[in-house]
Order: C-alpha cells, then structure tokens, then sequence
DNA sequence: TGTACATCAGTGAACGCGCGTTCACTGATGTAC
DNA sequence: TGTACATCAGTGAACGCGCGTTCACTGATGTAC
C-alpha cells in the first residue's frame, strides 16, 4: 500500500532528521571532534549500530552538517542582503559581510567547520560544492549590480591582472558576476576571501588585545573590503 | 659539581627537544590532533608516563607547538621582507606576504595549528601572545617606513574610522605603526587579516575549481591589500 | 480477507583501537660534609 | 677520597574514558498473490 509505505518512510524520515538535529547540537557545543555516533544513539535511545541503518558513515553525517552550514550562511546571506533598498550597493554589501559575521559568531563551531582547518581524518566530497556558492552568489550578485548601474569605479594604478587568472575570471563572470571586468572580478574575489579573515581573525583570537570594538571596526573593515570591490562608499 | 650539573641538564634539554620535534612530526603528518604524549614516548623507547618528567601536559606541548609556529611565520616573513630594498615598500609588502602564503603551503598544519580553528579541548594561554606579534609587526614596520617616507596615499571618500577604534589604534601605532594615522592603522589592520583570509581560503579549500593559477592570484589580491593599506602600488 | 514471503529496524556482542593522567616504586646520578 | 643523603629519571600497572564499524540475529512491518 502506498499510504502505510510514506508511513515508514516518514518515520525513517522523521529519525534522520533526529539524528542530525543531535549531530548539529553536539557540533555547536562540543566542536566537529565531538560528533559522536555512539554519543547519538545514546541519546536516541538506541544502541549504538542501529544510526548505521540512517548514516552509512560518521563521515556522511559531518558532510550532512557541512552542507547545513553552507546553506545557513547562504540563508542569513540572502536575508539580509534582501531587506535593504535595491540600488544601496555598499549597504548591501555591508549587510552580506555583517550577516557572514553574525552567523559565524552564533555558530562558531560550525563556521570552524566549514571555513575553518579541515577536520582530521575527513575528505570533503563533491557534494558540498553547491552549498558553498550560495552565499558567494548574493555577494556576486550585489557587485554586478552595482556594475549594471554604472557605480563600480574601476581600478586605476593598480597591479596589472594575470593573464592566468582570465579563464577563472570567466567562468566567474558567467556563474555569479554577471557583465563585469575580469579586473573587479578578481578585486571581488580577494574581498571576498579578505572578509573571511576578518570574521577567523576574530573568531580564532587573533584581535584578543587588539581590537575592542569588534562590531565597529568590522563594520569599517568591511566596508573598506567593498571599495577594495569597486562599489562605491 | 657545576659541570656534571649541567650535564644532566644538557641532557633533560636534548629530551625536550627530541620530544617536541618528534610532536612536530607528528603535526606536519596527522594535524594537531595526530600528537599524541603515548606515541611519542613510544617512539622514544619510554613508557607513557616518563614524558611527564618533561612536558606537565598535553597542552603545554602544544602551546609550545604553537610558539614555534608564530617564530617560524614570525621569521619568514622577517627574512623575506629584509631581502627586499628599503624604498620598496609594496615589494617589501608582497614579499612578507608571500612569506605567510609559502609557509603556510609548506606547514599547513602548523599554519592551522596556530591561524586556523581552534583545537578541541585547548585554551590558548597568555604565552602565545608575544610571538603572535612577530609577523604583524614587520607587517607594521613596511606601512610605518612608507609613511615616514610620504609616499602612503591617505585614503580619499572612504568609510569613517569609528571613534572606538581610536585607543586601539594608538595602541598598535605605539607597538609597531610608529606615526602612522588612526586611519592608515585601521586600514593596514584590515589588510593584515584579509591577507589570512586568502591564505585560508587557498589552504582550506575554497578556491578549489576558482581559482587555477593560485600563485598569480595571490600576487594581484595582496598587492590590492597593500594598497588598501595605503602603499603604493 | 488470509497467508507466505521479503524487506527493513533495531539488538547485542564483539573487534580493535586509541588516549591522558596518576601513583607507588626502583635505580641511577649528583651533592655536601 | 669516601660516605650518607637528596634529587631526579624512568618503570609498570592501573584508572577511566572514548570511539567507529561489523555481523549474525530477532521481530516487526509491509507486499503480493
């Protein structure tokens, strides 16, 4: 019967999501080292070989979890690029850098998973590449606008683009950076990377004794990031 | 006797610092946590617990790992960047850049022993802190001489430097940015930690199917950097 | 509607592995008179 | 120069803990005739 058949599949759904539900709980508290399998069925009431029935592998699970985290920041991305007025470049862009660095203080561990050192022992599978565009997406998509609107200033005297770098810069343009000069895409792209030094920087302790006023000088650094982009002040 | 006295100590010293290259190994091969007090006593020829007679704990070993990683960047980046003439401050710049980036190609499990995601179980005690400082501070020193020379180029219509960040910068500007604007302390701070956001984004995987010519784009991105520092290009 | 069969969920025991840390103790090395 | 004593290095056993994964098996749920 079809009906009693979506029966256990909802069950064997509904179990799945448990799991991971754990799973996601003992990353935040304890970091990606203290996901434990056992730790879950103990938990679930179960004994311990029976998650197997749900995750071939501990290794499936954490790539579950790191998909999560790509989509979790490409969601607080999206949201808060979303609430801001369409041709406010640089305040979009302020706001994408601001939700990136929100997200990744409310979820450190998980941010650690997913743009930190890799976990030991865990190779990661084709499957989180899509994920981890989204939120790159809405930061291409905030830079083509602004290129479309004719506001990005592009560079003068800087240093000359590598030819190598063209073909990159292509394949770029065509997936997220729509219209603009291989010379932004590339500026975009280290802006990009820069903005995540700034969030580990200060996640990782490195502004300990340096910085006070984190969400200040963030929102100076980041800003100046996005100028380093082409948009506008 | 004075002599025999050290003779001992000589060889407590060549233990420790047997074990501690044996725990280096062991972190350039299995990552941070690969080192393990059990296997290096066993690759000593020792039971367990005589490590204790050198290292209190665990910890303690680590954070000498990690005071050794600061020195080595720390000592890199000073090379590197004394090779380089004197009036060439975006040539200084991009070398001691280049310096973290090739280190860290090199250790990247040192490099994310002590830039990237914080190891479980592990608090950072205040020793770190000294030797943390050593790259930045040439880092400080390039932006310093090149202001002192007047060829920094005071940024023009960018964000407004929030007055909170004001006693840090004097801070900083004391410590290793002699003379320097709040603004230009700011900005070299923002470079600084973008620089590490390349490094980890190349190290870490997200440049993976990007990026292609990874030493080309890094040369353009950290100019762009230093530039956003102030230097000339 | 009832029965034979197949699928799936969960059990329990085991394999094989690792770790950090403590503690009472033996023997060797160095020190002071 | 010799001897009593203190310091230090290293042993061996143990405590207490954890993990991922496999495998033969029971019992329940669903399927097809």
């Amino acid at each position: 019967m079809n009906a009693s058949r979506t029966a256990r599949e909802r069950v064997r759904a509904e179990l799945i999501r448990e799991i991971t539900e754990i799973a996601r709980r003992q990353l935040a508290t304890d970091g990606a080292t203290g996901v434990s399998l056992r730790a879950i069925a103990r938990e679930m009431g179960m004994v311990s070989s029976a998650i197997y029935r749900y995750f071939p592998s501990r290794d499936d699970l954490l790539t579950t979890l790191i998909i999560d985290g790509y989509n979790a920041v490409g969601v607080a991305v999206e949201k808060a690029e979303a609430a801001c007025p369409r041709d406010d470049y640089p305040g979009r862009w302020l706001a994408g850098c601001q939700a990136v660095r929100g997200w990744a203080l409310a979820h450190p561990h998980d941010y650690a998973l997913v743009y930190g050192s890799p976990v030991p022992g865990y190779r990661a599978p084709e499957q989180t590449i899509g994920p981890a565009a989204r939120a790159a997406t809405v930061c291409g998509k905030i830079v083509s606008d602004a290129h479309r609107a004719g506001v990005v200033t592009e560079p003068v005297g800087g240093p000359p683009l590598p030819q190598a770098f063209q073909p990159d810069a292509a394949r770029l343009r065509d997936a997220i950076l729509a219209d603009v000069t291989d010379d932004i895409v590339a500026r975009t792209l280290a802006s990009w990377a820069g903005l995540f030094g700034l969030v580990s920087f200060e996640l990782f302790g490195q502004f300990e004794n340096v910085v006070t006023d984190r969400d200040a000088f963030f929102c100076f650094a980041a800003t100046c990031l996005g100028r380093l982009a082409g948009l506008p002040a």
